[in-house]
DNA sequence: CCGTATCCTGATAGATACTG
DNA sequence: CAGTATCTATCAGGATACGG
């Protein structure tokens, strides 16, 4: 049974097992630090070495090590060994599936950002390759209507 | 001038300008904290006062108030006074445009739960009151196009 | 109902130095 | 290049108590 709810005004998902399920709280459990949602932009860029995520995400290499560590334990990044001619083995990091998921939430935030604390539209655009025009994201439903805030409505899962 | 660069493989922004003003660490600096997010989808299911904020974000009187507080600093929320019949002023805490339109940010890492840390596809699910269908966000070009993660390139602002 | 003031614990993260 | 080991400072956030 499912029971549905007005998103505005009045009020939405109470009582325990709401708190205790809602999967945006428990997606900031997994990605709980800056560090690791820089670790992830840095992973979309192309990066994949050790060194180069430190640099690049601006984090001392032991902070880089925990996060690293850590989204690879979560899934979102696994090590791949990598050798190449005569050197040892070492390791790339690359997103899973699971972590080339946050694309959507990590544009989100970046075009959030663009939008409200960027004089000039911020640094770097995202750029659709066929056609030139930039990239966002868009509230959008499964039968592929565009969605205004205003247009939707809770429902309770079970 | 701008500059392009692909999305995969070869890196992406380097040199000081784009760390400083990369705009998901800036986003990340005003939402730096777990709860400030969890006041945030409070304030979109609804939650206007301060009590209910605290409870239903699950946090201690103190966090809620430092993070309403920071949030109105911040513009993402605005303090409305209103008075009901024989009370004395009180205040509502509502989402500015500036917070409301990081409700995608926030679909989006609801939706990234919902997928891959529960099993039952979430607690609570968004629903377009038109036609009934789930609401998520989309990558998608200001054409209008959908885009894949493989189409997007970089460009360079400035 | 709407907060503030204090105190305390643990986690985040920088600096530095060291190893294979 | 790819990390680990310490040490330390700062901050998030809970508990409790208190005031308008």
């Amino acid at each position: 049974m499912s029971h549905t709810i007005e998103m505005t005004g009045v009020l939405a998902p109470r009582s325990a097992w709401t708190a205790d399920r809602c999967t945006i709280a428990r997606t900031l459990s997994v990605l709980s630090t800056r560090s690791a949602f820089l670790i992830l932009r840095e992973a979309f860029y192309g990066t994949t070495r050790f060194d180069d995520f430190a640099e690049r995400a601006g984090l001392s290499e032991p902070v880089a090590a925990a996060r690293l560590r850590e989204l690879v334990d979560e899934g979102l990044l696994e090590r791949e060994p990598y050798r190449e001619p005569g050197q040892r083995t070492r390791h790339a990091y690359r997103l899973t599936d699971k972590g080339a998921d946050l694309l959507p939430a990590l544009v989100a935030l970046m075009q959030w950002g663009d939008r409200w604390l960027d004089d000039d539209g911020g640094p770097v655009k995202l750029e659709h390759r066929d056609c030139g025009a930039n990239v966002g994201v868009a509230l959008r439903c499964e039968r592929g209507h565009d969605v205004e805030p205003a247009e939707m409505q809770l429902r309770y899962n079970r």
